[in-house]
RNA sequence: GGAAAGGUAGCUCAGCCGGUUAGAGCACGGCACUCAUAAUGCCGGGGUCGAGGGUUCGAGUCCCUCCCUUUCCA
């Protein structure tokens, strides 16, 4: 029986390109979806960039430019990534779209009308300097309990004690460093805690196979907290300024992004269906149609971080909206990705920057595998371990796989001009029909790609790996290849071979397409032959091309650029960083990560010893523009700079407040070191440095890049 | 503080409802082979299954206590 699914993946936030996290979402999402494929089922993947929310309204802001240019500029980013990873999605749309804004809005108004929303006074912090109320992360103060400066408004990064932002001592703005007051606003709520909607959500959460076990159980922990872990109502309304979607019938407030956000998926959905792209993609019926029918499955996979708004909230406002809004059939959830045991971190950079990896040519098939071989269905982290990753390519891939078509194609086009035998090889027969087998072979790996555990898939696919070499092993037909009148078993048994490797080639199709693809040239096959369940045999006198290698082995030093050399992020949390660090002369200190450097305690008089090209390929310089200087309380000589660098913004102390008005900078371009380890100042985190010149003459003073130069462009 | 998940060979992990000498892959050592981007095959060393107690004819697997790691508490 066809299925027809509509698949997403989180909708990441706007401010920022991808980060290694979205991309193994986004992996886990387009293996199953390409598995679901060539089971026949019909499937819409579709995502949206989240653009909503305070957070992109003031990153915009200090830019200097609208929050629809700053997300512009993001998307424009994306299919780089999507591409570069082979993540196919139907459709790429936006949460700051008519589609969203009519949906979200006919979304509460059906709330409303079902009584389920609420209005009540909410009593918070307002910056009066600003005009605006100020969320936790925008009041910083000291903490209540151990009197640590600077913490923030929901919890003490010292003491790790949480309170609420009135219980700071001291607290001020991090917007404008005013003193918050206190002021009160009317706010709406979407009555989560209202009977049926309870009632709803522990059917919904009891029924097996919308959520895992483990996501169930920490749902309805939420759903019967008792005393001050009861379930509330939940605050969707934002006051003005806001980069949100207006709420009908009430000026001045916004949906909360978090109300927005989800929707978004349906919203994608809609423009996909009325871009006509469902239709080309096999789909006439209209988006209300699609979505209506009981028959449709509506998938989403999340990461564990969103749980509580996609197993509660989100269900219970589409039950409650009603047709043609459907409650999501699945939430697949994962974990995070560590890297080498260590969580990213969103402020000393991602660990490993996706973009680098492509940039430096490793293969996204590589790193699709790697995945999927660490992937199961459970919400567990999945380590990235540069020398596990190096290891399992270089052996399964290379030594396994794809070495199988290496060893037995050269007979083929040497001694049969290409020529393959329509007839299988005896000794191969029994292993031949395995892989032929529904039972034995296509329904086993099946389910387990169905159920999400690739990583079970991939093992399974690695027995039938290492019974094939085994088999060429046992046949020898380079000794035979040596006596031409065996040159016909050699002929079998090297077809025979080459046919296990296609039928494995299909089973990681899922896993690795661009692969399979280039299998599919080299074994000459015609479109329709790379179907799951593929049990032909080749017929006489198919001709193969010569080989070409498939696939190249990691080197361990593509491995080191990948870390050593982030592009668009830190990662001083990788050892090798670490080592590369502490090798350098002297540690930076907050003088040194600022023009003026050379005034630092040890800069010698002379001119520096020479150095290699290579070792001065090792500075990442970058244009930057200048987005936003301010000045920093407390500090004598920094200027806080936000520096745009294309693609992504940094943070940078410099030590230029005696020469320049933080006003005069913004918007010029200079010159930036982009890979120094990022470093922790009293202020905060500086990623980066900004070069100028200064001498007796007086300085500093900032470099600038002639006219023409634009934001991220490298300078070498 | 409360809760959840986890702690099995150097590394990454598998071990379903308790049952014979605890498994796989990688790494390591030896051998074989030389078709293959030194890939492949065979053999082997290596684990008191976090610690301690208990239930049982029998526990990595169940129960209790403790230790450690990670995460969640909107």
């Amino acid at each position: 029986m066809i299925e027809t699914f509509f698949v997403t993946t989180a909708l990441p936030y706007a401010n920022g390109p991808f980060h290694i996290g979205h991309i193994m979402e986004y992996i886990q999402a387009d293996i199953w979806v390409r598995f679901q494929r060539m089971q026949g089922h019909r499937v819409h993947f579709v995502g949206a960039d989240d653009a909503h929310g305070a957070p992109i309204m003031l990153k915009a802001e200090a830019e200097g430019v609208s929050p629809e240019e700053l997300i512009a500029r993001i998307a424009a980013g994306r299919p780089r990534y999507l591409e570069g990873f082979h993540i196919g999605f139907d459709h790429w749309h936006s949460t700051d779209s008519p589609e969203n804004v009519a949906l979200s809005q006919d979304v509460y108004r059906r709330l409303k009308a079902e009584g389920l929303i609420d209005s009540k006074p909410v009593e918070q912090f307002y910056d009066p300097v600003k005009g605006m109320f100020l969320a936790d992360r925008y009041i910083k103060g000291e903490c209540p309990k151990c009197h640590s400066k600077d913490q923030y408004g929901d919890a003490c990064e010292v003491c790790s004690s949480v309170y609420s932002p009135t219980d700071l001592i001291e607290p001020y703005s991090t917007l404008t460093g005013a003193k918050p007051v206190l002021r009160t606003s009317d706010h709406f709520f979407f009555r989560l805690s209202e009977p049926r909607c309870v009632a709803f959500l522990h059917e919904w959460l009891g029924q097996p196979g919308h959520v895992q076990p483990q996501v169930a159980n920490k749902a309805r922990e939420w759903l019967s907290g008792k005393g001050d872990q009861a379930l509330s109502d939940w605050d969707i309304s934002r006051d003005a300024p806001y980069f949100g979607i207006p709420i009908p019938d009430a000026p001045g407030k916004y949906f909360y992004v978090w109300l927005d956000a989800p929707i978004g998926y349906l919203a994608s959905l809609k423009s996909y269906f009325d871009s006509g792209k469902a239709r080309a993609n096999g789909e006439p019926r209209s988006f209300e149609a699609f979505l209506t029918d009981p028959d449709t499955r509506q998938i989403h996979f999340i990461g564990k971080d969103i749980i509580y708004f996609h197993t509660l909230f989100w269900p219970a406002m589409l039950k409650f909206a009603g047709p043609p809004y459907r409650v999501p059939d699945n939430i697949h959830v994962h974990g995070f990705i560590t890297v080498s045991g260590e969580k990213m971190s969103k402020s000393r950079g991602t660990g490993i920057s996706p973009l680098r990896y492509l940039e430096i040519g490793m293969n996204p098939e590589w790193l699709r595998y790697y995945i999927a071989a660490k992937l199961n269905a459970n919400v567990e982290d999945l380590d990235f371990n540069p020398d596990d990753f190096l290891a399992r390519i270089n052996s399964d891939l290379i030594g396994k796989y794809v070495n199988i078509a290496s060893r037995c194609a050269p007979f083929i086009t040497r001694l049969f001009a290409g020529r393959l035998s329509g007839e299988s090889h005896r000794g191969g027969r029994s292993l031949l029909s395995r892989l032929q087998s529904r039972e034995e072979c296509w329904s086993r790996v099946g389910l387990l790609y169905a159920e999400r555990e690739f990583g079970k898939a991939l093992r399974e696919i690695g027995g039938f790996l290492d019974e094939i070499n085994r088999y060429i092993d046992e046949h020898r037909p380079w000794d035979k290849a040596k006596v031409a009148t065996e040159h016909h078993e050699v002929q079998q048994i090297c077809s025979t071979a080459l046919a296990m490797f296609w039928y494995v080639t299909v089973l990681l199709k899922p896993v690795m397409p661009e692969t399979a693809a280039k299998v599919q040239d080299f074994l000459n096959l015609p479109d329709g032959h790379m179907a799951w369940g593929q049990h032909s045999f080749f017929p006489a006198g198919h001709i193969i091309q010569p080989y070409r290698h498939l696939m190249t082995r990691v080197d361990a030093k593509q491995l080191d650029a990948l870390f050593e050399l982030p592009a668009t992020a830190g990662a001083e949390s990788v050892p090798r960083e670490k080592g590369a660090s502490a090798s350098q002369a002297a540690p930076p200190s907050p003088a040194s990560a600022v023009p003026g450097a050379a005034k630092g305690p040890a800069a010698p008089a002379q001119a520096p010893a020479t150095l290699s090209i290579d070792e001065f390929k090792k500075v990442d310089l970058r244009v930057a523009r200048i987005a936003a200087a301010e000045q920093v309380a407390g500090a004598d000589k920094l200027l806080k700079l936000t520096l745009d660098l294309g693609e992504e913004t940094r943070t940078v102390f410099a030590g230029i407040k005696a020469a320049y008005d933080p006003a005069a900078l913004v918007g010029r371009l200079t010159v930036m070191v982009a890979n120094l380890a990022p470093r922790k100042m009293k202020f905060g985190i500086s990623e980066g440095m900004v070069l100028a010149a200064s001498g007796e003459a007086g300085g500093p003073f900032l470099l600038s890049p002639d006219s023409g130069a634009t934001p991220g462009m490298r300078i070498s």
